[in-house]
DNA sequence: GCTTAGGGTTCG
């Protein structure tokens, strides 16, 4: 049955869903009969599939009431739709947007996204050898001469064709194209522009193919709405166009839509999902189909037709060269009525400095200023003319390519902006000119695309190592990193004999049956989040005390701050331990005639008799931000104060060490402080574990804390996320989970 | 109502 797909579980099943009910989807509800239920929609939406080990997969999909009958309230008639294992693999194989699908065996579970995305308040669970879902592809149109009507009077489409009748379209080769007939053709895409707004009523996309007879033919297509356009995202994309009328001008055939015309692209590449792009609501595709795209991507790759690549990264630009670019924009802001600015980045580094943008924050779209290590990654692009009405409805966080985009060395003067002195004048800035030439434009890409799956990786590789900005999560992320157990990636994570965690061989079993068992257990539950906190993660960062098991907040810089500025109003008279050299540098007051301070700095005899005169130094006197000053230019720097006459560290509220931008806090129930002299004679790099031990300090670890609420159809659960904070990136790779 | 464009680098 070309075109109709039985997927199941793992299991015999088989079940004709004939034999169950159907529930339409408004009327869904946690206390649905699934058991004896079938629900059927359409796909309105298909995300990425997440793969979680060698086997197991994830896939959401969103659904969408089709039967024009019901009389579902438009609010609760689409619905979420979670996959697991191998069936969200080979369901994401089979299924496009724009399928129908009839889903049993799943059970009903409360949507966590639903204040977000606004769908149905449940989603359906599909798992296990139980869940079974049918694929039926919309049939084509009966008649292409009626297409138009047929099109837009969908008035039954969820019945499943099975018409033997179903016409077969015939395709001519690019070679034997004759003047004045109408004609359906697949082809390499060798030149194309995005759809641009004509004089006339349409936006017109322009493009070249080509095929196996090796003829170029350009090809015009006028439509009034964009989405009907093809959705061609590079060379070397595959196209397949139905109801093209041929037309000889300047000498050569070239082919213009006519009534009934209709498109779908198909990504270039040998090897790839043939997946086809679309917005129509009823296209044809079969086995033949896919075999036609197999043959021309093979072909094509064959042929060396296709031009040097075109799309690089950010890190392999040169100056004055044109490229394309994919990236994701982070912010925009309007310069004129002209030019507006984009501010995108793919995360690599390009070698030449950037230009830098001042733009007022109130003009910007998005974040005005990002960490300084993410800043050197963003590259400031200035679109003009048409461009700009385009960029005008794009959103910070989109994902685009933008074609024919020209970097240019040492043009630091923006329209209207104030920007970084540039002496050397060497700045690169990006400029995507006014018109269309070559193909000039900015081009959405979706999020299942195989080049946004790939800039993702780079991107997400790149927050997870900065360590100064952590980035918040937002709910499909935090999704996906739940989704993400530690045991499925690669062999980085580290074994600690705290930890524990779970393997693949245990079951995994619901949340009632958890909250059943006896306390310190192991559970592998398979959940989904409910909700989380605190929203923004630097509020999870915590210090942890190994000792004594305690977590406290990190105090902030106000009330450090005051530590500092307590502790330098005791100015009795000192006298430091016999081990120390003293030096002292005279301030100026805080405020206009106040009196001046003094600065005292504590060298260790026995680190200077070693030639470690920068290593470390005790400070006394300072305020806080002065310390962090100071931090720069000393590898270590002990705060100190004078207490009853001696010296002594400042209240263990503080950080009791300074290591370059770097704090270091101790217990102040498991400490006993005393300042000791610090032998560093054997140890190549004096560090907070070296200077904690000597002054008798238990040092505080930095620990993320989270606290998740985890749902199935069962039960929802509350559960504790911790992992040691050294870097972001080891708590997103091997997190623990203890279960309340 | 039945056109529009018909590739080929920039004002910034």
């Amino acid at each position: 049955m070309p075109g109709c797909v039985w997927l199941e579980g793992a299991g015999t099943g088989g079940q004709s869903p004939a034999h169950l009910s159907r529930i339409p989807i408004s009327l869904i509800s946690t206390s649905t009969d699934c058991a004896n239920s079938t629900v059927k929609g359409k796909v309105v939406h298909k995300g990425p599939l997440v793969p979680l080990s060698a086997n197991d997969f994830i896939l959401k999909i969103v659904i969408e009431e089709s039967d024009s009958s019901s009389n579902a309230s438009s609010q609760n008639s689409s619905i979420n739709v979670v996959l697991f294992g191998k069936l969200a693999k080979t369901f994401s194989q089979a299924v496009s947007q724009g399928d129908v699908v009839v889903a049993s065996g799943f059970t009903v579970g409360k949507s966590p996204t639903v204040h977000k995305d606004k769908l149905h308040p449940c989603n359906l669970l599909l798992s296990g050898d139980d869940a079974n879902i049918y694929v039926s592809r919309q049939p084509p149109p009966p008649d292409p001469r009626s297409s138009p009507a047929t099109k837009r009077s969908t008035t039954n489409p969820t019945e499943v064709s099975m018409n033997p009748k179903t016409p077969k379209y015939t395709y001519i080769r690019l070679g034997h194209l004759k003047p004045g007939s109408v004609v359906n053709v697949f082809g390499v895409v060798v030149f194309f522009k995005q759809p641009f707004k004509s004089r006339g009523t349409d936006f017109c996309s322009s493009l070249k193919i080509t095929d196996q007879s090796n003829q170029k033919i350009s090809c015009t297509i006028f439509c009034e709405k964009l989405e009907d356009h093809p959705k061609i995202f590079q060379i070397g994309d595959i196209i397949r166009m139905h109801r093209m009328k041929t037309q000889f001008f300047n000498d050569s055939i070239t082919l213009i839509n006519t009534h009934g015309f209709s498109v779908v692209t198909f990504d270039g590449s040998v090897g790839r999902d043939v997946e086809p792009r679309t917005s129509s609501r009823s296209f044809h595709f079969d086995q033949d189909d896919r075999r036609t795209v197999e043959e021309l991507r093979s072909w094509a790759a064959s042929q060396a037709l296709l031009p040097p690549v075109l799309t690089i990264p950010l890190s392999d630009v040169q100056p004055k060269a044109y490229f394309d670019l994919t990236c994701q924009l982070l912010a925009k802001a309007p310069i004129d009525t002209t030019c507006t600015l984009l501010r995108v980045w793919d995360g690599t580094k390009c070698p030449r400095t950037l230009l830098k943008v001042i733009v007022e924050p109130d003009v910007t779209e998005g974040p005005s200023s990002f960490s300084k290590k993410k800043e050197n990654l963003i590259a400031n692009v200035f679109v003009y003319d048409n461009h700009v009405e385009f960029a005008r409805q794009l959103k910070p966080g989109a994902f685009l390519r933008i074609y024919n985009l020209r970097a240019i060395p040492g043009s630091n003067k923006a329209p209207g902006l104030t920007s970084s002195p540039s002496e050397e004048g060497d700045h690169l800035g990006f400029h995507l000119h006014g018109g269309t030439a070559f193909g000039r434009g900015i081009r959405v890409l979706p999020e299942n695309s195989p080049d946004v799956q790939q800039l993702k990786r780079v991107i997400e590789a790149f927050s997870e190592d900065e360590e100064t900005d952590i980035p918040e999560l937002n709910d499909s992320e935090m999704y996906e990193v739940w989704c993400t157990p530690p045991e499925s990636l690669d062999g980085e994570t580290e074994k600690s004999s705290t930890e524990r965690r779970c393997s693949h061989d245990i079951q995994p079993v619901t949340l009632s049956e958890v909250k059943q068992s006896e306390p310190g257990q192991v559970h592998h539950v398979r959940v989904q989040l409910r909700s989380y906190e605190p929203h923004r993660l630097h509020q999870a960062l915590k210090l942890y005390c190994s000792k004594c098991t305690s977590m406290q907040d990190v105090p902030d810089d106000e009330l450090v701050a005051g530590l500092f500025s307590e502790a330098s109003k005791d100015s009795g008279p000192c006298s430091p331990p016999p081990w120390v050299l003293s030096g002292r540098v005279d301030v100026p007051g805080d405020s206009l005639g106040s009196l001046k301070r003094a600065l005292h700095i504590h060298l260790s005899s026995q680190l200077i008799s070693e030639g470690k005169t920068k290593e470390l130094i005790y400070l006394m006197g300072s305020t806080l931000e002065e310390t962090c000053q100071l931090a720069d230019n000393y590898q270590n720097i002990i705060p100190v104060r004078s207490s009853g006459g001696h010296l002594t560290l400042l209240d263990l509220a503080a950080p009791f060490l300074f290591r370059g931008a770097k704090r270091y806090y101790g217990c102040k129930r498991c400490s006993e402080p005393a300042l000791r002299e610090l032998c560093a004679e054997r140890v190549e790099v004096i560090d907070e574990k070296i200077v904690a031990e000597a002054l008798g300090v238990q040092l505080l670890q930095f620990v993320l804390l989270m606290k998740l609420e985890l749902q199935d159809a069962t039960d929802t659960l509350e559960a504790f996320l911790c992992r040691d904070a050294v870097s972001f990136r080891s708590y997103l790779k091997s997190s623990s989970l203890w279960i309340k």
